[in-house]
RNA sequence: GCGGGAGUAGCUCAGUUGGUAGAGCAUCAGCUUCCCAAGCUGAGGGUCGCGGGUUCGAGUCCCGUUUCCCGCUCCA
Protein backbone atom coordinates (compact mmCIF):
# COMPACT_ATOMS: atom_id res chain seq x y z
CA UNK A 1 0.00 0.00 0.00
CA UNK A 2 1.33 3.47 -1.19
CA UNK A 3 1.42 6.27 1.27
CA UNK A 4 -0.96 7.92 -1.01
CA UNK A 5 -3.52 5.03 -0.37
CA UNK A 6 -2.70 5.02 3.32
CA UNK A 7 -3.88 8.76 3.89
CA UNK A 8 -7.15 7.89 1.86
CA UNK A 9 -7.82 4.82 3.48
CA UNK A 10 -7.54 7.55 6.90
CA UNK A 11 -9.49 10.07 5.45
CA UNK A 12 -12.31 7.58 4.68
CA UNK A 13 -12.03 5.78 8.07
CA UNK A 14 -12.10 9.05 9.84
CA UNK A 15 -15.56 10.05 7.96
CA UNK A 16 -16.60 6.50 8.39
CA UNK A 17 -16.23 6.51 12.29
CA UNK A 18 -17.69 9.82 12.77
CA UNK A 19 -14.26 11.38 13.35
CA UNK A 20 -13.89 13.95 10.60
CA UNK A 21 -16.94 15.12 8.37
CA UNK A 22 -16.26 17.93 5.50
CA UNK A 23 -18.15 20.93 6.83
CA UNK A 24 -21.54 21.75 5.10
CA UNK A 25 -21.77 18.19 3.65
CA UNK A 26 -24.86 18.21 2.38
CA UNK A 27 -24.44 21.56 0.47
CA UNK A 28 -21.48 19.62 -1.09
CA UNK A 29 -18.95 21.00 1.20
CA UNK A 30 -17.12 23.79 1.89
CA UNK A 31 -13.39 23.71 0.61
CA UNK A 32 -10.47 23.09 3.08
CA UNK A 33 -13.53 23.38 6.16
CA UNK A 34 -13.80 20.30 8.10
CA UNK A 35 -16.41 19.28 11.35
CA UNK A 36 -14.99 17.13 14.79
CA UNK A 37 -17.80 14.56 14.83
CA UNK A 38 -18.36 12.69 17.49
CA UNK A 39 -15.78 10.72 18.47
CA UNK A 40 -12.81 13.51 16.59
CA UNK A 41 -14.47 15.70 18.92
CA UNK A 42 -13.60 13.35 22.10
CA UNK A 43 -10.16 13.13 20.38
CA UNK A 44 -9.61 16.57 20.09
CA UNK A 45 -11.03 17.67 23.48
CA UNK A 46 -8.38 15.32 24.92
CA UNK A 47 -5.37 16.27 23.11
CA UNK A 48 -6.17 20.19 24.14
CA UNK A 49 -6.42 18.63 27.56
CA UNK A 50 -3.23 16.50 27.76
CA UNK A 51 -1.36 19.69 26.30
CA UNK A 52 -3.01 22.27 28.79
CA UNK A 53 -2.13 20.07 31.47
CA UNK A 54 1.86 19.43 30.41
CA UNK A 55 1.98 23.54 30.40
CA UNK A 56 -0.13 25.26 32.79
CA UNK A 57 -1.13 22.62 35.57
CA UNK A 58 2.96 21.06 35.70
CA UNK A 59 4.62 24.29 35.47
CA UNK A 60 3.50 26.58 38.50
CA UNK A 61 5.39 29.86 36.55
CA UNK A 62 3.10 29.04 33.29
CA UNK A 63 -1.12 30.29 33.65
CA UNK A 64 -3.21 29.78 30.58
CA UNK A 65 -6.00 32.66 29.62
CA UNK A 66 -8.57 32.71 26.76
CA UNK A 67 -8.50 35.58 24.49
CA UNK A 68 -11.59 36.93 22.02
CA UNK A 69 -11.10 36.28 18.71
CA UNK A 70 -11.67 39.70 17.49
CA UNK A 71 -9.71 42.74 18.48
CA UNK A 72 -8.79 46.03 17.95
CA UNK A 73 -8.00 46.04 14.64
CA UNK A 74 -4.53 47.89 15.75
CA UNK A 75 -2.95 44.70 16.90
CA UNK A 76 -2.92 43.62 13.60
CA UNK A 77 -1.04 46.79 12.57
CA UNK A 78 1.04 46.41 15.44
CA UNK A 79 1.65 42.62 14.54
CA UNK A 80 2.82 43.84 11.06
CA UNK A 81 -0.23 41.38 9.78
CA UNK A 82 -2.17 43.93 7.79
CA UNK A 83 0.81 45.70 5.90
CA UNK A 84 2.05 42.64 4.64
CA UNK A 85 -1.03 40.75 3.53
CA UNK A 86 -2.40 43.21 0.99
CA UNK A 87 -1.04 42.35 -2.02
CA UNK A 88 -3.18 41.97 -5.36
CA UNK A 89 -1.68 39.32 -7.20
CA UNK A 90 -2.15 38.30 -10.78
CA UNK A 91 -0.82 34.82 -12.14
CA UNK A 92 0.29 34.43 -15.65
CA UNK A 93 -1.14 31.16 -17.21
CA UNK A 94 1.50 30.36 -19.68
CA UNK A 95 4.87 31.07 -17.22
CA UNK A 96 2.91 30.01 -14.39
CA UNK A 97 4.85 32.69 -12.80
CA UNK A 98 3.18 35.10 -10.44
CA UNK A 99 3.32 38.92 -9.92
CA UNK A 100 2.26 41.63 -7.86
CA UNK A 101 -0.91 43.34 -10.23
CA UNK A 102 0.51 46.91 -9.05
CA UNK A 103 3.69 46.09 -9.31
CA UNK A 104 3.39 45.24 -12.95
CA UNK A 105 1.39 48.09 -13.69
CA UNK A 106 3.81 50.72 -11.94
CA UNK A 107 6.69 49.44 -13.83
CA UNK A 108 4.37 49.56 -16.99
CA UNK A 109 3.90 53.07 -16.48
CA UNK A 110 7.12 54.15 -15.39
CA UNK A 111 8.58 52.43 -18.63
CA UNK A 112 5.94 55.00 -20.55
CA UNK A 113 7.07 57.84 -18.37
CA UNK A 114 10.56 57.22 -19.09
CA UNK A 115 10.02 57.17 -22.77
CA UNK A 116 7.76 60.34 -22.66
CA UNK A 117 10.53 62.73 -20.72
CA UNK A 118 13.22 60.96 -23.33
CA UNK A 119 10.94 62.98 -25.54
CA UNK A 120 10.25 66.09 -23.76
CA UNK A 121 14.03 66.04 -23.38
CA UNK A 122 15.14 65.84 -27.07
CA UNK A 123 12.39 68.16 -27.87
CA UNK A 124 14.12 70.63 -24.83
CA UNK A 125 17.22 70.21 -26.03
CA UNK A 126 16.42 70.67 -29.82
CA UNK A 127 14.64 74.58 -28.69
CA UNK A 128 17.74 75.03 -26.25
CA UNK A 129 16.21 75.14 -23.07
CA UNK A 130 17.64 73.64 -20.12
CA UNK A 131 15.40 70.55 -18.95
CA UNK A 132 14.30 70.02 -15.40
CA UNK A 133 12.51 66.41 -15.10
CA UNK A 134 9.38 67.27 -14.84
CA UNK A 135 9.02 70.67 -14.93
CA UNK A 136 9.54 71.49 -18.71
CA UNK A 137 5.90 70.95 -20.58
CA UNK A 138 5.84 70.46 -23.82
CA UNK A 139 3.78 71.89 -26.02
CA UNK A 140 3.83 69.25 -28.60
CA UNK A 141 0.07 68.28 -29.12
CA UNK A 142 1.70 64.44 -29.50
CA UNK A 143 2.95 64.28 -26.49
CA UNK A 144 0.91 65.92 -24.63
CA UNK A 145 -1.82 63.94 -25.49
CA UNK A 146 0.16 60.79 -24.42
CA UNK A 147 1.38 62.84 -21.36
CA UNK A 148 -2.62 63.00 -20.61
CA UNK A 149 -3.54 59.54 -21.79
CA UNK A 150 -0.92 58.23 -19.16
CA UNK A 151 -2.04 60.27 -16.77
CA UNK A 152 -5.23 59.29 -16.86
CA UNK A 153 -4.41 55.85 -16.62
CA UNK A 154 -2.52 56.70 -13.50
CA UNK A 155 -5.50 58.12 -11.82
CA UNK A 156 -7.49 55.46 -12.73
CA UNK A 157 -5.01 52.79 -11.01
CA UNK A 158 -4.57 54.97 -8.06
CA UNK A 159 -8.29 54.87 -7.75
CA UNK A 160 -8.93 51.39 -8.59
CA UNK A 161 -6.08 50.30 -5.95
CA UNK A 162 -8.00 52.45 -2.96
CA UNK A 163 -10.84 51.42 -3.88
CA UNK A 164 -9.70 48.04 -4.31
CA UNK A 165 -11.32 47.30 -7.69
CA UNK A 166 -9.69 44.22 -8.37
CA UNK A 167 -11.91 44.38 -11.92
CA UNK A 168 -10.46 47.57 -12.91
CA UNK A 169 -6.87 46.52 -12.27
CA UNK A 170 -7.58 44.05 -14.39
CA UNK A 171 -9.12 45.85 -17.20
CA UNK A 172 -6.21 48.25 -16.88
CA UNK A 173 -3.48 45.19 -16.99
CA UNK A 174 -5.77 44.37 -20.46
CA UNK A 175 -6.05 47.76 -21.75
CA UNK A 176 -2.68 48.31 -21.64
CA UNK A 177 -1.63 45.09 -23.26
CA UNK A 178 1.17 44.49 -20.70
CA UNK A 179 2.80 41.61 -20.90
CA UNK A 180 4.82 38.70 -18.83
CA UNK A 181 8.40 39.52 -18.74
CA UNK A 182 9.10 35.88 -18.90
CA UNK A 183 6.44 34.38 -21.49
CA UNK A 184 6.06 37.30 -23.16
CA UNK A 185 1.84 36.60 -23.49
CA UNK A 186 -1.12 38.43 -22.30
CA UNK A 187 -2.71 35.33 -20.95
CA UNK A 188 -3.89 36.70 -17.32
CA UNK A 189 -5.80 35.15 -14.72
CA UNK A 190 -8.40 37.54 -12.79
CA UNK A 191 -6.29 40.07 -10.04
CA UNK A 192 -7.17 38.04 -6.73
CA UNK A 193 -6.44 40.08 -3.56
CA UNK A 194 -3.94 38.32 -1.54
CA UNK A 195 -4.95 39.28 2.04
CA UNK A 196 -4.17 36.51 5.11
CA UNK A 197 -7.08 37.66 7.26
CA UNK A 198 -10.36 37.55 7.44
CA UNK A 199 -11.99 40.85 8.00
CA UNK A 200 -15.97 41.39 9.26
CA UNK A 201 -17.62 44.62 10.39
CA UNK A 202 -17.82 45.24 13.80
CA UNK A 203 -21.42 47.36 14.67
CA UNK A 204 -23.40 49.07 12.43
CA UNK A 205 -20.79 50.88 10.67
CA UNK A 206 -19.39 50.17 7.16
CA UNK A 207 -16.50 52.05 6.61
CA UNK A 208 -13.13 51.59 7.23
CA UNK A 209 -13.51 52.36 10.77
CA UNK A 210 -15.56 48.87 11.87
CA UNK A 211 -13.76 46.45 9.72
CA UNK A 212 -12.19 44.32 12.15
CA UNK A 213 -9.76 40.83 11.95
CA UNK A 214 -10.51 37.03 12.71
CA UNK A 215 -7.28 36.74 14.44
CA UNK A 216 -4.54 34.93 12.26
CA UNK A 217 -2.69 33.53 15.18
CA UNK A 218 -3.50 33.25 18.87
CA UNK A 219 -0.20 34.87 19.97
CA UNK A 220 -0.84 38.25 19.89
CA UNK A 221 -4.24 37.72 22.50
CA UNK A 222 -1.25 36.90 25.12
CA UNK A 223 0.91 39.94 23.81
CA UNK A 224 -1.80 42.22 24.64
CA UNK A 225 -2.56 41.02 27.54
CA UNK A 226 1.15 40.19 29.22
CA UNK A 227 0.34 43.78 31.44
CA UNK A 228 -3.16 41.99 32.94
CA UNK A 229 -1.34 38.60 33.37
CA UNK A 230 1.78 40.11 35.05
CA UNK A 231 0.14 42.70 37.35
CA UNK A 232 -2.31 40.25 38.40
CA UNK A 233 -0.90 37.12 38.32
CA UNK A 234 1.98 37.92 40.84
CA UNK A 235 4.38 36.40 37.68
CA UNK A 236 8.18 36.54 37.88
CA UNK A 237 10.30 36.57 35.17
CA UNK A 238 10.67 33.66 33.83
CA UNK A 239 6.83 33.17 32.91
CA UNK A 240 4.54 31.71 30.65
CA UNK A 241 1.16 32.36 29.17
CA UNK A 242 -0.67 29.67 27.47
CA UNK A 243 -3.62 29.31 25.09
CA UNK A 244 -5.63 27.33 23.36
CA UNK A 245 -8.40 28.73 20.45
CA UNK A 246 -9.16 29.20 17.15
CA UNK A 247 -7.44 30.87 14.55
CA UNK A 248 -8.19 31.84 10.61
CA UNK A 249 -6.19 32.44 7.71
CA UNK A 250 -7.85 33.05 4.15
CA UNK A 251 -5.02 30.60 2.69
CA UNK A 252 -5.30 30.48 -1.20
CA UNK A 253 -4.25 26.91 -1.38
CA UNK A 254 -5.47 24.75 1.56
CA UNK A 255 -5.40 21.40 1.58
CA UNK A 256 -4.43 17.84 2.63
CA UNK A 257 -7.11 16.95 4.09
CA UNK A 258 -7.25 19.01 7.86
CA UNK A 259 -3.52 19.59 7.72
CA UNK A 260 -4.00 23.28 6.46
CA UNK A 261 -7.26 24.35 6.65
CA UNK A 262 -8.63 28.14 7.15
CA UNK A 263 -10.18 27.69 9.99
CA UNK A 264 -7.53 26.36 12.80
CA UNK A 265 -7.20 25.47 16.63
CA UNK A 266 -3.59 26.17 18.10
CA UNK A 267 -1.90 25.82 21.42
CA UNK A 268 0.31 28.19 22.31
CA UNK A 269 2.39 29.59 24.89
CA UNK A 270 4.64 32.51 25.53
CA UNK A 271 7.25 32.24 27.29
CA UNK A 272 8.88 35.64 29.12
CA UNK A 273 12.41 36.39 29.47
CA UNK A 274 15.25 38.62 30.40
CA UNK A 275 16.90 39.73 27.47
CA UNK A 276 19.90 37.71 26.92
CA UNK A 277 19.01 34.91 28.06
CA UNK A 278 16.63 34.06 24.75
CA UNK A 279 18.78 31.10 23.54
CA UNK A 280 18.96 29.11 26.54
CA UNK A 281 15.20 29.09 26.90
CA UNK A 282 14.59 28.29 23.65
CA UNK A 283 17.26 25.47 23.37
CA UNK A 284 14.64 24.56 26.95
CA UNK A 285 11.48 24.95 25.48
CA UNK A 286 13.22 22.92 22.01
CA UNK A 287 13.63 19.86 24.28
CA UNK A 288 10.88 20.04 26.52
CA UNK A 289 8.12 20.09 23.55
CA UNK A 290 10.31 17.28 22.01
CA UNK A 291 9.78 15.08 25.31
CA UNK A 292 5.83 16.46 25.06
CA UNK A 293 5.56 14.79 21.68
CA UNK A 294 7.70 11.55 22.59
CA UNK A 295 5.85 11.05 25.75
CA UNK A 296 2.68 10.01 23.59
CA UNK A 297 4.62 6.76 22.93
CA UNK A 298 4.99 7.36 18.65
CA UNK A 299 8.53 6.57 17.82
CA UNK A 300 11.14 9.14 17.69
CA UNK A 301 11.94 8.01 14.04
CA UNK A 302 8.53 9.55 13.37
CA UNK A 303 9.77 13.18 13.99
CA UNK A 304 12.28 15.82 13.36
CA UNK A 305 13.60 19.02 13.58
CA UNK A 306 14.11 21.46 11.24
CA UNK A 307 16.26 24.84 11.54
CA UNK A 308 15.06 28.03 10.21
CA UNK A 309 17.78 29.44 8.26
CA UNK A 310 15.83 32.28 7.01
CA UNK A 311 14.06 33.83 9.74
CA UNK A 312 10.79 35.70 10.10
CA UNK A 313 11.01 39.55 10.76
CA UNK A 314 10.11 39.12 14.18
CA UNK A 315 12.73 36.43 15.15
CA UNK A 316 16.42 35.79 16.17
CA UNK A 317 15.99 31.91 16.10
CA UNK A 318 13.28 28.99 15.37
CA UNK A 319 12.67 25.72 14.57
CA UNK A 320 10.11 23.42 13.41
CA UNK A 321 8.74 20.05 14.95
CA UNK A 322 7.87 18.18 12.15
CA UNK A 323 5.48 15.04 11.68
CA UNK A 324 6.29 12.00 9.10
CA UNK A 325 2.67 12.64 7.74
CA UNK A 326 1.56 9.99 5.30
CA UNK A 327 2.42 13.26 2.57
CA UNK A 328 6.06 13.77 4.01
CA UNK A 329 7.67 15.71 6.73
CA UNK A 330 4.89 18.79 7.80
CA UNK A 331 5.34 21.18 10.42
CA UNK A 332 3.72 20.42 13.42
CA UNK A 333 4.88 22.86 15.67
CA UNK A 334 7.23 25.54 15.67
CA UNK A 335 9.07 27.31 18.40
CA UNK A 336 10.11 30.37 18.32
CA UNK A 337 12.46 33.47 20.03
CA UNK A 338 10.21 36.09 18.79
CA UNK A 339 12.54 38.81 20.82
CA UNK A 340 11.05 41.70 22.25
CA UNK A 341 9.23 42.81 18.54
CA UNK A 342 5.53 42.17 19.88
CA UNK A 343 5.65 43.93 22.82
CA UNK A 344 7.60 46.76 21.39
CA UNK A 345 5.75 46.91 18.96
CA UNK A 346 2.03 47.07 20.79
CA UNK A 347 3.74 49.48 23.34
CA UNK A 348 4.83 51.95 20.18
CA UNK A 349 1.14 51.36 18.71
CA UNK A 350 -0.66 51.45 21.98
CA UNK A 351 1.68 54.09 24.00
CA UNK A 352 1.48 51.69 27.17
CA UNK A 353 4.73 50.72 28.74
CA UNK A 354 4.96 47.02 28.58
CA UNK A 355 7.78 45.85 30.64
CA UNK A 356 8.89 44.02 33.36
CA UNK A 357 10.29 45.55 36.83
CA UNK A 358 13.11 43.66 37.88
CA UNK A 359 13.38 43.95 41.59
CA UNK A 360 16.44 42.36 41.97
CA UNK A 361 18.56 45.13 39.83
CA UNK A 362 15.67 47.34 39.87
CA UNK A 363 15.38 47.81 35.95
CA UNK A 364 12.43 47.85 33.89
CA UNK A 365 12.69 46.23 30.46
CA UNK A 366 10.80 44.82 27.65
CA UNK A 367 10.91 40.83 28.14
CA UNK A 368 12.10 38.53 25.06
CA UNK A 369 9.85 35.66 24.22
CA UNK A 370 10.09 32.66 23.76
CA UNK A 371 6.91 31.13 21.54
CA UNK A 372 6.23 27.84 21.41
CA UNK A 373 3.42 26.99 18.77
CA UNK A 374 1.41 23.77 18.22
CA UNK A 375 -1.19 23.02 15.87
CA UNK A 376 -4.00 20.65 17.10
CA UNK A 377 -5.65 20.06 14.33
CA UNK A 378 -2.59 18.76 12.97
CA UNK A 379 -1.43 16.99 16.05
CA UNK A 380 -4.97 15.74 15.67
CA UNK A 381 -4.01 14.15 12.44
CA UNK A 382 -0.75 13.50 13.31
CA UNK A 383 -1.83 10.69 15.96
CA UNK A 384 -4.86 9.82 13.67
CA UNK A 385 -2.36 8.79 10.76
CA UNK A 386 0.30 7.16 13.19
CA UNK A 387 -2.52 4.95 14.93
CA UNK A 388 -4.45 3.92 11.81
CA UNK A 389 -3.16 0.32 11.46
CA UNK A 390 -4.16 -2.93 9.32
CA UNK A 391 -3.57 -5.74 11.09
CA UNK A 392 -3.32 -9.39 9.96
CA UNK A 393 -3.74 -11.49 12.98
CA UNK A 394 -2.83 -15.55 13.79
CA UNK A 395 -5.76 -16.79 12.10
CA UNK A 396 -5.37 -15.21 9.18
CA UNK A 397 -8.35 -12.97 9.50
CA UNK A 398 -7.88 -8.77 10.08
CA UNK A 399 -8.53 -6.38 11.93
CA UNK A 400 -8.14 -2.27 11.60
CA UNK A 401 -7.03 -0.37 15.05
CA UNK A 402 -6.84 2.90 15.75
CA UNK A 403 -3.42 2.77 18.31
CA UNK A 404 -4.48 5.84 19.57
CA UNK A 405 -1.97 6.76 22.63
CA UNK A 406 -5.13 5.40 25.97
CA UNK A 407 -5.33 8.94 27.51
CA UNK A 408 -5.99 10.76 24.05
CA UNK A 409 -8.60 8.00 23.32
CA UNK A 410 -12.36 9.21 22.16
CA UNK A 411 -13.43 6.03 24.41
CA UNK A 412 -11.65 5.02 27.93
CA UNK A 413 -13.79 1.36 28.27
CA UNK A 414 -16.17 -0.32 26.66
CA UNK A 415 -18.44 -2.51 28.91
CA UNK A 416 -19.36 -5.55 26.90
CA UNK A 417 -21.68 -8.09 28.28
CA UNK A 418 -20.71 -11.84 26.69
CA UNK A 419 -24.05 -12.78 26.06
CA UNK A 420 -27.73 -11.07 26.13
CA UNK A 421 -28.75 -13.45 28.90
CA UNK A 422 -28.12 -14.60 32.22
CA UNK A 423 -28.35 -11.64 34.02
CA UNK A 424 -25.20 -10.37 31.98
CA UNK A 425 -26.46 -7.40 30.88
CA UNK A 426 -28.12 -6.02 33.89
CA UNK A 427 -24.36 -6.66 35.75
CA UNK A 428 -22.79 -5.38 32.96
CA UNK A 429 -25.39 -1.85 33.33
CA UNK A 430 -24.55 -1.99 36.94
CA UNK A 431 -20.72 -1.48 36.39
CA UNK A 432 -21.20 1.24 33.42
CA UNK A 433 -22.90 3.49 35.88
CA UNK A 434 -20.09 3.26 38.55
CA UNK A 435 -17.83 3.73 35.69
CA UNK A 436 -19.12 6.88 33.55
CA UNK A 437 -18.30 9.49 35.86
CA UNK A 438 -14.87 8.82 35.83
CA UNK A 439 -14.22 7.11 32.58
CA UNK A 440 -15.65 8.03 29.00
CA UNK A 441 -17.40 4.77 28.48
CA UNK A 442 -19.30 2.81 26.31
CA UNK A 443 -21.85 0.04 26.42
CA UNK A 444 -22.38 -2.07 23.79
CA UNK A 445 -24.55 -5.94 23.81
CA UNK A 446 -25.35 -5.82 20.27
CA UNK A 447 -23.51 -8.73 17.73
CA UNK A 448 -20.68 -11.78 18.75
CA UNK A 449 -17.78 -10.24 21.23
CA UNK A 450 -15.37 -10.65 18.94
CA UNK A 451 -17.78 -8.46 16.78
CA UNK A 452 -17.60 -5.75 19.31
CA UNK A 453 -13.80 -6.12 20.35
CA UNK A 454 -13.43 -4.73 16.49
CA UNK A 455 -15.70 -2.04 16.99
CA UNK A 456 -14.25 -0.92 19.56
CA UNK A 457 -10.77 -1.20 17.92
CA UNK A 458 -11.50 0.81 15.15
CA UNK A 459 -12.63 4.07 17.53
CA UNK A 460 -9.07 3.17 19.15
CA UNK A 461 -10.78 2.05 22.80
CA UNK A 462 -7.69 0.79 24.52
CA UNK A 463 -10.30 -1.14 27.50
CA UNK A 464 -12.31 -3.37 27.14
CA UNK A 465 -14.51 -4.98 30.10
CA UNK A 466 -16.14 -7.99 29.71
CA UNK A 467 -19.29 -9.54 32.01
CA UNK A 468 -18.81 -13.58 31.61
CA UNK A 469 -20.39 -16.30 33.73
CA UNK A 470 -17.98 -15.91 36.13
CA UNK A 471 -18.19 -12.53 37.09
CA UNK A 472 -21.81 -13.50 38.28
CA UNK A 473 -19.91 -16.10 40.67
CA UNK A 474 -16.96 -14.02 41.67
CA UNK A 475 -17.42 -10.66 40.71
CA UNK A 476 -14.69 -10.72 38.46
CA UNK A 477 -13.98 -9.23 35.15
CA UNK A 478 -11.75 -9.17 32.33
CA UNK A 479 -10.03 -6.20 31.27
CA UNK A 480 -8.46 -6.96 27.18
CA UNK A 481 -6.37 -4.55 26.30
CA UNK A 482 -6.69 -3.04 22.87
CA UNK A 483 -3.28 -3.30 21.41
CA UNK A 484 -2.24 -6.73 22.53
CA UNK A 485 -5.71 -8.54 22.80
CA UNK A 486 -4.61 -9.87 25.91
CA UNK A 487 -7.09 -9.94 28.85
CA UNK A 488 -6.32 -9.99 32.26
CA UNK A 489 -8.81 -10.62 34.88
CA UNK A 490 -9.73 -8.48 38.19
CA UNK A 491 -11.97 -8.05 40.81
CA UNK A 492 -14.75 -5.21 39.97
CA UNK A 493 -13.64 -3.43 43.00
CA UNK A 494 -10.65 -2.50 41.46
CA UNK A 495 -11.22 -1.97 37.86
CA UNK A 496 -11.72 1.91 37.95
CA UNK A 497 -8.34 2.20 40.05
CA UNK A 498 -6.39 -0.05 37.52
CA UNK A 499 -7.52 1.93 35.32
CA UNK A 500 -6.93 5.30 36.39
CA UNK A 501 -3.05 3.95 36.81
CA UNK A 502 -3.02 3.23 33.40
CA UNK A 503 -4.38 6.45 32.64
CA UNK A 504 -3.11 9.10 34.60
CA UNK A 505 -0.73 11.64 32.85
CA UNK A 506 1.35 11.04 35.99
CA UNK A 507 2.85 7.87 34.78
CA UNK A 508 3.28 9.36 31.13
CA UNK A 509 4.26 12.76 31.80
CA UNK A 510 6.95 11.97 34.32
CA UNK A 511 9.53 12.84 31.80
CA UNK A 512 9.58 16.19 31.90
C1' G B 1 -3.92 29.84 -9.44
C1' C B 2 -2.14 26.05 -13.35
C1' G B 3 -2.06 20.80 -14.78
C1' G B 4 -3.68 15.55 -13.84
C1' G B 5 -7.27 12.11 -11.55
C1' A B 6 -11.90 11.34 -9.15
C1' G B 7 -17.21 12.17 -7.24
C1' U B 8 -23.23 6.36 -7.72
C1' A B 9 -26.13 3.97 -0.16
C1' G B 10 -22.37 5.43 6.06
C1' C B 11 -17.63 2.84 3.54
C1' U B 12 -15.42 0.19 -0.92
C1' C B 13 -17.19 -0.18 -5.62
C1' A B 14 -20.27 -2.42 -10.15
C1' G B 15 -23.68 -0.45 -13.66
C1' U B 16 -23.41 -3.34 -21.13
C1' U B 17 -24.63 0.05 -27.74
C1' G B 18 -28.56 5.80 -23.49
C1' G B 19 -34.38 2.43 -21.45
C1' U B 20 -36.39 4.65 -14.82
C1' A B 21 -29.98 1.85 -10.01
C1' G B 22 -27.20 -2.94 -7.75
C1' A B 23 -23.40 -5.89 -4.61
C1' G B 24 -20.27 -6.58 -0.36
C1' C B 25 -19.35 -4.51 4.22
C1' A B 26 -21.69 -1.23 7.76
C1' U B 27 -26.49 0.19 10.35
C1' C B 28 -31.30 -1.34 12.63
C1' A B 29 -35.00 -5.40 14.51
C1' G B 30 -34.94 -10.48 15.63
C1' C B 31 -32.74 -15.56 15.91
C1' U B 32 -28.19 -18.05 17.14
C1' U B 33 -23.85 -17.54 20.14
C1' C B 34 -19.85 -18.58 26.90
C1' C B 35 -14.07 -14.55 24.47
C1' C B 36 -11.92 -11.96 19.11
C1' A B 37 -15.39 -9.80 12.39
C1' A B 38 -17.47 -12.00 7.45
C1' G B 39 -23.95 -17.91 10.83
C1' C B 40 -29.57 -17.29 9.75
C1' U B 41 -34.18 -14.13 8.75
C1' G B 42 -36.02 -9.48 7.82
C1' A B 43 -35.78 -4.01 7.36
C1' G B 44 -34.21 0.97 6.47
C1' G B 45 -31.08 3.92 3.41
C1' G B 46 -29.50 6.81 -3.15
C1' U B 47 -33.67 13.07 -6.99
C1' C B 48 -26.24 8.74 -9.29
C1' G B 49 -21.94 16.07 -6.38
C1' C B 50 -24.86 20.44 -8.40
C1' G B 51 -26.95 23.20 -12.74
C1' G B 52 -28.02 23.38 -17.83
C1' G B 53 -28.23 21.10 -22.79
C1' U B 54 -29.08 17.02 -26.56
C1' U B 55 -32.97 13.08 -26.57
C1' C B 56 -39.44 10.16 -26.53
C1' G B 57 -36.00 8.82 -22.54
C1' A B 58 -29.44 10.57 -19.38
C1' G B 59 -25.81 7.46 -13.82
C1' U B 60 -24.24 6.80 -19.13
C1' C B 61 -23.37 11.86 -24.36
C1' C B 62 -22.12 17.53 -24.38
C1' C B 63 -21.24 22.30 -21.63
C1' G B 64 -20.67 24.81 -17.09
C1' U B 65 -19.86 24.58 -11.96
C1' U B 66 -18.46 22.62 -7.19
C1' U B 67 -15.86 19.33 -3.80
C1' C B 68 -11.84 15.95 -2.79
C1' C B 69 -6.89 13.68 -3.89
C1' C B 70 -1.91 14.26 -6.44
C1' G B 71 2.04 17.45 -8.75
C1' C B 72 3.58 22.52 -9.43
C1' U B 73 3.03 27.29 -7.22
C1' C B 74 2.39 29.85 -2.60
C1' C B 75 3.20 29.89 2.60
C1' A B 76 4.87 34.79 9.38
Amino acid sequence: MTQEELFKKIISHAKEYGFIFPSSEIYDGLAAVYDYGQYGALLKNNIRDYWWRSMVQLHENIVGIDSAIFMHPTVWKASGHVDAFNDPLIDNKDSKKRYRADVLVEEHLAKIEDKISKEVEKAAKRFGETFNKGMFISTNPRIVEYQNKINAVKFRFNKALNDNDLKDIKAIIEEEGIVCPVSGTRNWTDVRQFNLMFSTQMGSVTDDAGTIYLRPETAQGIFINFLNVYKTGRMKIPFGIAQTGKAFRNEIVARQFIFRMREFEQMEMQYFVKPGEEMQWFAYWKDLRKKWHLSLGIPEAKYRFHDHEKLAHYANAATDIEFEFPFGFKELEGIHSRTDFDLNSHQKFSGKKLQYFDPETNESYVPYVIETSIGLDRTFLAILSYAYQEEKLEDGSERIVLRIPPVLAPVKIAVLPLVKRDGMPEKAREIMDSLKYDFMCQYDEKDTVGRRYRRQDAIGTPYCITIDQQTLEDNTVTIRERDTMKQERVNIGQVASTLQEKLSIKNILLLQ
